[in-house]
RNA sequence: GCUCCCGUGGUGAAACGGAUAUCAUAUCUGCCUUCGAAGCAGCAGUUCCAGGUUCGAAUCCUGGCGGGAGCACCA
């Protein structure tokens, strides 16, 4: 790798300079012109000498120049002292016939090799609705799956579905009242009767939880049954299948246990309920099985990293959750150090935000929620417009990367307050825009076919002339592999976003300016060659987001 | 009240402590007899406030102001 070679290169200049440092930095200017890598070595070196870093910059660039590393075709000094690198011609064709060559595997990476992750996400609850918010999640959860997956890690996806407890009482009992409203309606009145009737739901819960009532029972199962399907249908739409499921009803009798004995070591009785104490910590109480001995989410919660262990043994286990919760996964964090310190030290909460409507919090309990299905409808409704010769699978497909990218395209963690025409874009900026520039790209190469321009090959580079001047898209392309293990390290899909929106705005001006597919042109066959590597680059990474590139738009 | 998170052009966002803060959108101006105009080119416009640390701060620290979430038997 390039950037291996430039850190080494100037590692060995500061050494033979009489500087022993590990700390600057090598990477990419923000602004290209600058040129492909930037090191702030000469800064570090003055801060260590308390001279001046334009002359550290001067001597190291000296240095450097008796050995250039290759690929490498100018150095120059910049501002307060940044040596910029700017990467040879050859440097960037070989990286395309690298990327057309190694094709669907190009941005893979092997840093992940032998380990065991999990990632658990989407986790909508059985009885409620699947709403937007559940969207969020599944976006994100898939798309650090893939970015684990894409890095050789074993990847098992899992799911974590709330099929019983207090939200399951309140939509029976519903539905119970009500029994012509949908799930999400019964839900929504139980949730605003409950104060009311307080003493009934929680005694359907508790015969829930028994399951001591045939009539209750039956309910329970049409409902679960009914509502689970309608999530299967969603997966399928948006692209994820789940190696496996968990039920908090499995999860409930093991936490119970767990929590029962470790009582007097890690938690304590309290006005008759079983609580952890935070304070400890700096955290706050939190009650861990209810004064019936119910566990709650917390409990079960405990028990979820057991039986996801138990299930897979993983090195790292990430939860993706919405950030309503942060505080309590800390409390529960710091009770799971206490009775699984190991299991602890493996999990990773990831947690996004919050979709907001514009009138406030949705909240399923008040029945003011946008579900998947009512989004994805209106969006392709949308698309359907737009197209020629409408198409249900591509409309499909259109839609879903929109709503992808605008998850996706901020850092997770953010809350999003959900504007239709504001946050779903077809134009700029947009799902729809990075497809379109990957099916233009496709359609050019098959313009070069029906041509017939040869094949360029980086080996031999004779059926073609390799045009003088670097375009952005080349200086781009060869960052991929970075960007994914940038992406990986730091949970962060908006990165990969980012760089695809950059590198189709580059090839769009690309392929605006030049005609690409033209036998009589000697350097044709090379620019086909950077348009394969393009429309590879742009469909791998896309993939990485969890959206499809259709075959036409 | 306490704890945590967040304040970036009109709007939505990006930016391992790095250079002239990036991108999109909306508005405005051009470009389809040439490989797909869901596109391209151009104009204009931004780091909440006050201190501090640093060669260098949107980023780190302190104090304000504003917004959000959570704070005992819901998840």
């Amino acid at each position: 790798m390039i950037r291996e070679r430039l850190t080494d290169a100037i590692a060995k200049a500061l050494k033979s300079l009489g500087i022993e440092t590990g700390e600057f930095v090598v990477e990419h200017p923000a602004d290209l012109s600058h040129g492909d890598y930037s090191t702030n070595a000469a800064m570090v070196a003055a801060k260590a000498t308390g001279s001046n870093s334009r002359e550290w910059a001067n001597k190291i660039v000296v240095e450097l120049e008796k050995h250039k590393p290759d690929g490498v075709a100018r150095i120059d000094i910049a501002g307060p002292g940044f040596i910029n690198f700017h990467l040879s011609r050859e440097f960037f064709a070989e990286r395309v016939g690298e990327i057309v060559r190694v094709s669907s595997a190009y941005g893979k990476n092997d840093s992940l090799k032998g380990q065991k992750v999990m990632v658990e996400y989407t986790d909508p609850n059985p009885f409620k609705e699947f709403h937007i918010g559940h969207l969020m999640s599944n976006a994100i959860g898939e798309s650090l799956s893939r970015l684990v997956e894409a890095s050789s890690a074993e990847t098992k996806r899992v799911c974590y579905q709330g099929d019983v407890g207090m939200h399951v009482a309140k939509a029976l009992w519903g539905k119970m009242h009500k029994p012509n409203a949908s799930w999400g309606e019964a839900y929504a009145i139980g949730a605003q009767e409950y104060d009311k009737r307080k003493e009934d739901i929680d005694s359907l819960n508790k015969k829930i939880y028994e399951r001591s009532d045939k009539n209750i029972n039956a309910l329970y199962d049409e409902g679960k049954q009914a509502t689970l399907a309608v999530f299967e249908n969603l997966y399928a739409v948006l692209g994820t299948t789940f190696d496996h499921y968990f039920f908090e009803t499995e999860a409930a009798p093991v936490g119970k246990k767990i929590v029962e004995d470790a009582v007097g070591k890690v938690f304590e009785e309290s006005n008759d309920a079983v609580v952890f104490k935070g304070e400890k910590y700096g955290l706050h109480t939190r009650v861990f099985l209810n004064s019936q001995g119910i566990p709650t989410y917390e409990a079960k919660e405990l028990a979820l990293a057991k039986l996801k262990y138990d299930w897979f043994p993983y090195d790292t286990s990430i939860v993706v959750t919405g950030n309503e919760i942060n505080e309590y996964f800390r409390v529960l964090l710091a009770a799971m150090r206490e009775v699984f310190p190991e299991l602890a030290a493996k999990t990773k909460h990831i947690s996004h935000g919050m979709l907001r409507l514009p009138s406030g919090k949705m909240s399923s309990r008040k029945g003011n929620v946008i579900t998947a299905l009512s989004l994805i409808e209106e969006v392709k409704d949308r698309v359907r417009e737009k197209m020629e010769e409408p198409d249900e699978t591509i409309a499909e497909q259109v839609a879903i990367a929109a709503i992808k990218y605008s998850i996706l395209k901020q850092a997770p963690g953010k809350d999003i307050t959900f504007d239709f025409d504001k946050s779903l874009s077809f134009e700029g900026d947009s799902g729809p825009y990075l497809q379109y520039t990957a099916v233009r790209a496709r359609s050019v190469l098959e313009k070069g076919k029906a041509e017939q321009v040869p094949t360029w090959e980086s080996d031999s580079q004779v059926k073609g002339e390799v045009p003088e001047q670097v375009t952005e898209t080349e200086r781009l392309l060869y960052r991929f592999p970075e960007v994914v293990e940038e992406a990986l390290t730091m949970y962060a899909p908006q990165q990969v976003v980012h760089y695809l929106t950059a590198l189709a705005g580059s090839f769009n001006t690309f392929y605006a300016k030049e005609k690409i597919a033209d036998a009589k042109d000697p350097r044709s066959p090379y620019k086909l060659a950077l348009t394969r590597a393009t429309a590879t680059v742009l469909a791998n990474g896309l993939w990485l987001l969890g959206i499809v590139v259709p075959t036409k738009m």
